[in-house]
Parts: structure tokens; sequence; C-alpha cells
DNA sequence: AGCACGCCGACT
DNA sequence: GTCGGCGTGCTC
């Protein structure tokens, strides 16, 4: 019992204890090595750490009361030492706890297995495995041709594929594949995964998708592409609506290197991968990259500094990329630091659709669906194509109001109104949940007359039935209109099923919110409309318009993938402002120009990617309390020396409401810390830190209920 | 974060 | 009389 070892465990930052505990140990235990050791009542999972530099090991601890380590997880490889980087990082940079960043990286089953149990698990896997392999190799040999037109097979390549593949292999990268809808970026993704696998035996690619629906088409995809080269176990997946079980599986696969392609959300970014060669980030203008609770990490961001780190080629894909991989993918004459491959056209022929504005300036007055759009719509019915009608509001109508008095169907809560969902007859809140039946009458004057205020899908879908009416298809059945948003989707395999119902061709009209936008091949869809879309236009985020654009770009890109109908594909917008230059370039398809302007708006206004900011947030039951901690917490960064002198450098903003002011009758505020250098903004945190956990302590911070620093925020 | 210890309200 | 609410405080 002569060695004191570095433990991380899952402690978060604001427990004075952020750092490594201290135990005892027979033997040297390299770093990354997996531990049980006693903390309290409790043992808990733990990973060796490097002895931190800067700090004695033994400070102020009392070596009497070290406890030794109880046992070693030996059975598994440690931890590298580019993950371990990765998870310091990470913690680092986003201002948590090594601890929690690196006990939230591992599969949570690991947390409660001991040595004895683990030790059994990879010998079954190890079985397993073995049994594979020789399968494998059997039927490699002469591979089973399956049915014609097989995904397995690499296609033929466009011209413009063909290029930029050899752009990616000649060169380090980081890479930024902006590629149109329907380009053929996937196929990119896989042949560049191909390529570096097949350059060393060991090779390992990490590919990840925004959302876990994505991932089942993905894995299609990988699986019918890979497993027969590398093994049923060479494809796993890694995201969050996978069973614990699934999840050790997939972890202890991709760590012991038997896994060639780990495929999953953000939270993949931390696999452990001990042969990493490529990171592929698909969407990656995708806001879920960027976690919302705990560590709030961008898994985007992230891969970037791991491919740096590991040696590893970082490939992001996007139509629609964000604006900071866009500035950072600009010619390296000018500063850029990604090389920028394109893929301006679709493949085989496939157009992308016309853009068509309405203004509704020129249509009845209050109308949902213009009569031009409704004539198009009826006209694709009676044809028997597709269309696809959006509206990012879900429920029937976003509130209930009283025709005589004030009242709106506030939520008690919240401080939003319950959305009114028909159906059910419900007042539902869509923040905290609240769900009321609809009253009567008015709760407030007694009043017979309450009536819905503007649309949501529910609505929608019941006013296109109403004036589709009439319309037949080509059979000369009645229109069929099918809605998919969170309400119809609820149950498990709902999606999946309402998804097969439009391939079917059931459907004639498909209305849903922003769900539908995603990823989906719809072969028959020639028409795709965005009702509402305006309000993203004069929105207080800074960040509004690029959102919009890329969902109206993804859209858009819904429409006319089937060669057969894509000449006659049409996207539709409804809008006060059919000038505005976020439509003018929507119409030419007109991304880098958008980029352009956006990037010169926020270059003026000094935000980001010129600028650097961070967002403490604060949650009370008071608004006031909330508000109080904020200004308490920087009149402390004023007075103290290490933060002060930084001051020069940054700007701390007034303590303000969220934009969601009160969620679950708690109440939120934040505060925006803003710098021209991430050096300065990340020295300032570090250093503000303590200042922020002292102020927690003080009486007057009695009614904080959490708080929380929040790095590169989107949403602001 | 957990989990203890610790002091005040409605129930077998 | 207990069961249990969640307010402070500690964990190598």
């Amino acid at each position: 019992m002569s060695h004191l070892v570095q433990v991380l465990l899952h402690t978060p930052v604001y427990s004075q204890i952020a750092g490594a505990f201290t135990y005892l140990s027979d033997n040297v235990l390299p770093p990354g090595t997996l531990v049980r050791v006693p903390l309290g009542q409790r043992e808990l999972l733990g990973v060796t750490w490097d002895q931190a530099p800067d700090q004695p090991p033994d400070r102020a601890l009392d070596p009497a009361r070290l406890r030794p380590v109880t046992a070693v997880l030996d059975t598994l490889p440690a931890l590298n030492a580019n993950w371990r980087a990765l998870i310091s990082f990470a913690a680092g940079y986003y201002q948590r706890a090594a601890g929690e960043v690196a006990l939230a990286a591992l599969p949570p089953q690991l947390r409660d297995m001991s040595s004895l149990q683990l030790a059994r698990k990879l010998k079954k896997l190890a079985k397993t495995a073995a049994a594979d392999t020789s399968a494998v190799s059997q039927n490699t040999c002469p591979a089973p041709q399956g049915k014609a037109g097989n995904t397995a097979d690499p296609v033929a390549l466009s011209a413009e594929q063909a290029r930029v593949i050899g752009q990616f292999q000649q060169n380090q990268g980081p890479f930024l594949l902006f590629g149109a809808t329907g380009s053929g970026k996937t196929e990119v993704f896989m042949q560049c995964t191909a390529e570096l696998l097949a350059n060393s035996s060991r090779a390992q690619a990490l590919v990840m998708v925004p959302e876990i629906n994505l991932t089942p088409q993905l894995e299609d995809r990988f699986k019918a592409r890979f497993c027969q080269m590398y093994g049923n176990d060479a494809v796993v997946s890694m995201h969050s609506g996978m069973t614990p079980a699934q999840r050790l599986n997939s972890w202890l696969a991709a760590h012991s290197g038997a896994a060639r392609i780990v495929l999953g959300t953000r939270m993949a970014v931390f696999a452990s991968m001990p042969q990493l060669r490529l990171i592929v980030v698909d969407e990656e203008h995708d806001p879920s990259y960027k976690s919302g609770e705990g560590a709030r990490y961008s898994a985007r961001d992230l891969a970037i500094y791991r491919g740096r780190q590991e040696g590893a080629k970082v490939l992001l894909g996007s139509a629609t990329p964000s604006l900071e991989s866009w500035h950072h993918s600009r010619p390296a004459a000018e500063g850029g630091r990604y090389l920028r491959l394109e893929m301006p056209s679709r493949i085989g022929n496939g157009q992308l659709p016309r853009v068509r504005r309405v203004d509704m300036n020129h249509q009845p007055k209050s109308c949902i669906v213009s009569p031009p759009l409704l004539a198009a719509i009826a006209q694709r019915v009676a044809r028997g194509e597709q269309s696809m009608v959006f509206l990012n509001r879900r429920g029937y109508a976003p509130v209930l109001q009283c025709t005589d008095c004030d009242w709106k169907s506030e939520c008690p809560h919240c401080s939003a109104y319950r959305v009114f969902h028909k159906i059910d007859r419900t007042l539902r809140c869509h923040h905290c949940g609240l769900t009321e039946r609809v009253p009567r009458t008015c709760p407030a004057c007694g009043n017979h007359d309450i009536a819905p205020l503007g649309r949501g899908t529910e609505r929608l879908e019941e006013h296109l039935a109403e004036l589709l009416a009439d319309i037949r298809r080509p059979d000369g059945q009645p229109v069929r209109i099918v809605r998919i948003d969170a309400d119809t989707t609820r149950h498990k395999g709902a999606l999946e099923s309402q998804l097969a119902q439009v391939h079917g061709g059931d459907v004639d009209v498909l209305v849903g919110t922003q769900m539908i936008a995603k990823g989906h091949d719809f072969r028959r869809i020639t028409l795709v409309a965005a009702v509402n879309p305006d309000n993203a236009l004069f929105s207080s985020d800074f960040r509004a318009p690029e959102r919009l654009f890329s969902l109206l770009m993804q859209a858009a890109g819904r429409a006319g993938r089937d060669e057969a109908v894509t000449h006659q594909s049409e996207m539709w917008l409804q809008t006060f402002h059919p000038t505005h230059p976020l439509y003018e370039a929507l119409k030419k398809h007109d991304y880098p120009a958008f980029a352009a302007s956006q990037l010169k708006e926020r270059q003026q206004a000094a935000m980001p990617p010129f600028s650097f900011q961070a967002l403490v947030r604060a949650e009370a039951r008071s608004q006031e309390a909330a508000q109080g901690f904020l200004k308490l917490a920087s009149a402390a960064a004023e007075r103290h020396s290490d933060t002060a002198g930084l001051l020069a450098q940054l700007t701390l903003y007034p303590a303000v409401p969220m934009a969601m002011a009160r969620i679950a009758d708690v109440e939120r505020a934040q505060m925006l810390v803003e710098s021209p250098s991430r050096a300065v903004l990340q020295r300032f945190l570090s250093a503000w830190q303590a200042d922020l956990h002292h102020t927690r302590t003080l009486p007057e911070c009695k009614g904080v209920l959490r708080w929380a620093i929040d790095v590169d925020p989107l949403n602001i």
C-alpha cells in the first residue's frame, strides 16, 4: 500500500473537490486505468489520472486518512493519453470538472459493474467475436451477391465526388464538405472511410449525425458496405436511445478496437477509439451537436480538437455550414484553417426546386394557405404527386383567447401561453408539460366565446382537409393528408410507420414541423411549402436567420429527388417580406451569398465568429435572486485582481431575464461575457469560477437554485 | 452528485 | 408516538 494514485470521480465542479482524489494502491497504476474506490459511504467507478504537474499530490491531505483503492478493473486496457487529453481539454474549455466529463463519457453500465462482472462480460464478447470473424471469412471469399443495386457496392462516383475524394486524400484537413442536398455527401463519407480503413488493419473511423432518428438509416448503409469486409460487429452505434447493455457493448467494441466504425450522436465524440483515423461530422451546422446539459460541449468543435490531437482527419459536411465553419474554410491566404471541398450539383440530373414567394400583403387578410399555394397543392394531388407543408408550431392554436375580456391561455408556471390541442380538447404548456381540459367558459369573465388565436400544425391539417375536400387523386379517391410532429410520433415506431406511409404513396399532403425537414428522402415530393417562416427574420437571436436559411434549404432539398419529377419541383414561401435578402439568397440556392452578408453583419457588430462568448445562466425562485447572483458575481470579478486585469479585454454585459424567463416556476436570468480573444475569455472564466462558487454561498444568494457557464452558447 | 445527519408536520 | 419532508455538509 505504498503508492499514491490520483483518481477522477463523478463529482461536479461546484463541490469544492473538483480535482482528482488521492488513494492508496498496492501497485503503480498507469493513468487511464479504471478503478473502484470508496467515497464516503459509497463505492464508485473512477479513472486514474496523470499527476497534475503544477500541484503536489499531498497538499493539505492527511496521509493517515487516505483510503485504498477497492478494485482495479485491469482486464480492460487503460484509456490512452489521447482520450485523457480530450477529456482534460473539454473540461477546461467548457469549465467543468474533469471527473464529471470523464465519467459521463463512459457507458453508464460500467459504473455499477464489479471487476468480476466486467471480466465475464469481456470473455463473453471475445467468444462471440471469434465466432463472428470466422463466419465473415467464410462468406467474404465468394461474396454472396445480394439483390440488384446492392448498397454494399460503391456506386459510380460523379465527377464532383471523385474530385472531392481526391482532395481529401491529398490533404490533411480539417475539411468542410460543402455539398448541396442530394449531391451525394454520404457516399463521399463512405469512400473516405473505406480508404482510411483499408490503409491500416486497425484504423477506426467515427461518424457523427445530429439526431438519433438519423442513425438507423446511416447504420444500414454503413453496415451494408462495411460488415461484409470487416465483420458484423465492425460497425457499432452510440446514442442515448440504446439500452445500457447495448451502449456498453458498443463502447467496449470501440475501446478494444474490434469496432472499426462508430456511428453516433454527439456523445460519440468521447468514444474511446485507440486507432482513430477519421472523424466525420455530418450536418455539422446542426445545433444538436451542442449539448445543453451538464458540460455544454460542442461535439463538432471537440471533433476538430480531437482530430488534431490524434492525427485523425476531420471531415465536416453540410449544405448550409455553420457560419463559424464557413469562416474557417475561407482561403488559407485569408487565414482559413479548414479546406473547403465543394459539390454544388445534385446527383443524376437532379435539380434544386424552383423557389416561389407568395407576397402575403396581397393575399386575403389572415388567410393561412394563400389561394395560389392552395391551387399548386391541388394540382399536385390531381397529378398524383406529393406535397409537404411546414409550420413550426404543433398543436391547433398557440393561444386561446377570450373574445370579451383580456384573458389568454397563459401557463401559470411559465412565461408562455398554453397551446390549444383540439384533438383532446386540452391546453398544454410545451415547456412544463401542464395539461388541462379546455375551459367551457372564460376563467376570467365567464364568457362562452373563447377563440383560438394563430395556427399550429393540427389546425393547418384540418384547414387543408377542408380546402382540398373536393380534390381527387388520379385514382378518383379523396385526398389523403397526414401530419407528422412530436404529437403524432410520441409512441415508439410511430415516426417510422408514418414515414413508410408517405413512401408507400398513401399520402398526398404531408403536414408537419421541422421534424420532417431532416434527412428523410421522399422521392415523389414535388412541392415543399413553408407557410409562415417570417418569425425568424426579426428575432432577437442573431443566429435565427442562419437557422431559418438552413431549415428552408433542407426543406427545399426534400423536393424533386426523383429524376422523373425533379424539373417540376417547387419550394413555396408565404411571406410578408418577399424581398428580404434571406429569401433572395434562398431563391438562388445561394448559401455563399447569404453567408457572406451574414458574416459581414457579424463582423461589423463584432459578433461570433469575430468574437467569443460565454453565458452565465442562473436559476432561482425569483428573477431578483437570479439576477442578484449574477450582479454580485460580476462585482466580484471587478474586485479581484486575477479577473479584473482581463476586464479591459472583454465585456461583461448586465444580467437580464432569459427569453423564456420562467419555466415550471423557476426564474431564469443570464449574463453575457464577450471578448475578441478566445484565450482571454478562457483565462477569465477559469479565474472567475472561484468567484462564482463563492458568490453562490453568500446569504443573499440563498434563493439561487442552480447556475452554469455555457461557453460558445448557441441561443442568446 | 449522492448520501448522511438533523430537526419539524400528518399518518400506520 | 413514528415516517418523511428537504435544508446543510462532507466525501481522498
